[in-house]
RNA sequence: GGCCCCAUCGUCUAGUGGCCUAGGACGUCGGCCUCUCACGCCGAAAACAGGGGUUCGAGUCCCCUUGGGGUCACCA
């Protein structure tokens, strides 16, 4: 059995977006599976438009999803040659021909026809020019193109697409395209096509979007007189207009950037990804890396293109709740020691990192994420939702604010208590720290509930949080007793 | 408009003629737990686009209609 061998090839011309990760996921996915080859081909045949931080934004948000390649990453520009040489020998083989007509001309017609709700082809007037009259125009100076001569005959180009079944088109519903520029430059359909019969790709696993691309492509294929792939049309993913996603009419939202950039997990971005189109056939939505290669096969991708159903302007859900709610799963179960590495990481970049984290202050900052970590969606809410954890320069939330704390005027007095008694404590943690906090309740004759959540406010600024005195603990005595005492400058700020 | 593809809850989806009074997940709503919130657990509302066939029997096969998407560049 020969090896399997896919690629990912993006063209450079913008950041690499969801649409995009997920086409490179799939092949890396099947890649993986098949012990085969996944080959990164930058198409840059495009140079107005490639540019080279579009070229390492898309190597880095790969690296950072953890989809590796082995070969790569190629250029195509570099390989000018080789696809020129194939159009030369189409054009020897009499499968290709010289047109001369001027672009204006088509594009007019072209225009003409869609208006006129016409069908728009190529009318082939170049197509059997004799010798002498492509002699004649080259002399004259007439610039040409070179274009794909369909043969014209009956019936239909077809293949078996490993998701789609049979596809069909008839030849004369397929126009003579054009694979090289006037200029000399290659173009994709044909640049693509010779690529991969150098690179010795066995399977093509792209978007639904280039279905018309592959009929025109496996016409291109028989004339080079090679094998034809099998090709796998995946899914579209569409916005919530349906239309597909582009990182030109959705800006960051659809960006791989965005979500390193809001905290996500990278494996948590690609579990929710794979699952647009694709499912293993039982309940299981939760993969390792491991699980989800055996899992995945072509056959199990969807026929049908799927909503990316993200929100805007949601505190919690600012993207789809299915990708959020992945993502806080990977967060709450991950092994806390990989959580801390993608926390360190975060607050190295926030300024909020203490060496001390790695060293005797490990444990504490180990701990300290496992208990607050349940409640958070992303890496970044431990540096904004848990930030008293870490830093005496917290927000208070004003709602809890206003509910736990002004709402009962005397804790002005019974906050600054309360730390006097576990500043009094002879040992400070859990369980002590709940004695006292009931006990002074009880004195006071209020319900323990008002001194708990009255401190979670003070304490951590926010109106919910892990059980109080497990917090207690991991504050620790010298910054519970320090903030609570210090409650009067809350109390100024309120009247101010 | 031509060509190609598609059609199950709000969203992601299971379903390959009888196991479907259509299953799961997210989201939503209700309950339990509780110092709060989350987690967890329990429960609820929520879908086969429409119409014809075929068949003893259709979400599942066929046709039509409707709807949606893609594509029609000297972009990739």
């Amino acid at each position: 059995m020969t090896e399997v061998r896919v690629r990912f090839p993006p063209s450079p011309t913008g950041y690499l977006h969801i649409g995009g990760a997920r086409t490179a996921l799939l092949n890396w996915l099947f890649a993986r599976k098949h012990g085969g080859k996944l080959i990164l081909r930058i198409e840059d045949t495009d140079a107005e438009r490639s540019t080279r931080e579009s070229i390492q934004g898309i190597l880095d948000g790969l690296t950072w999803l953890g989809l590796d390649w082995d070969e790569g990453p190629y250029f195509q520009t570099e390989f000018a040659s080789d696809h020129i040489k194939a159009a030369e020998r189409l054009i020897e083989t009499g499968h290709a021909y010289k047109c001369f007509c001027a672009k204006e001309t088509l594009d007019a017609k072209r225009e003409a026809a869609m208006t006129a709700k016409q069908d728009v082809k190529y009318d082939g007037a170049c197509r059997d020019l004799s010798e002498d009259e492509v002699a004649t125009r080259e002399k004259a100076g007439i610039p040409s193109v070179i274009r794909f001569r369909v043969p014209r005959r009956e019936g239909t180009v077809a293949y078996e697409d490993k998701v789609l079944g049979r596809i069909e088109r008839r030849y004369e519903d397929i126009e003579d395209f054009v694979i090289v520029r006037s200029n000399g430059k290659p173009l994709y359909l044909l640049s693509n096509v010779v690529d991969d019969i150098r690179d010795r790709i066995t399977h093509i696993i792209r978007g639904q979007d280039h279905m018309t691309n592959t009929t025109r492509q496996v016409l291109l294929y028989e004339a080079l007189g090679a094998p034809i792939p099998v090709f796998a049309h995946m899914p579209l993913t569409l916005d919530l207009e349906k239309r597909k996603i582009s990182k030109r009419s959705h800006g960051e939202i659809v960006a791989v950037q965005f979500y390193r950039d809001r905290g996500f997990i990278p494996w948590a971005l690609c579990n929710f990804l794979v699952l647009l189109g694709w499912n293993p056939g039982t309940d299981q939505e939760i993969f390792s890396r491991d699980e989800l290669i055996e899992a995945f096969s072509l056959e199990r991708i969807g026929k049908v293109n799927s909503v990316f159903n993200y929100r805007k302007n949601d505190p919690k859900f600012f993207t789809d709740p299915k990708a959020i709610a992945i993502n806080s799963h990977y967060l709450r179960t991950m092994p806390i020691e990989e959580i801390a590495a993608m926390v360190k990481a975060h607050f190295l970049d926030r300024g909020l990192w203490n060496n001390a984290y790695d060293g005797e202050k490990k444990e504490w900052f180990l701990k300290t994420l496992d208990l607050i970590r349940d409640r958070f969606h992303t890496i970044n809410d431990f540096s904004t939702l848990g930030r008293a954890y870490f830093a005496d320069d917290y927000e208070i939330d004003p709602k809890p604010l206003a509910k736990n704390v002004f709402k009962h005027p005397e804790l002005k007095k019974w906050l600054p208590l309360l730390a006097e008694r576990f500043a009094a404590l002879e040992r400070f943690d859990k369980d002590s720290s709940e004695a006292a906090t009931r006990q002074l309740a009880g004195e006071l004759d209020i319900k323990p509930g008002i001194l708990i959540n009255g401190m979670r406010t003070v304490l951590t600024g926010q109106l919910a949080g892990p059980g109080m005195f497990d917090v207690l603990e991991v504050l620790g005595r010298h910054r519970v007793v320090a903030r609570l005492t210090n409650i009067d400058a809350l109390y100024a700020r309120a009247e101010e």
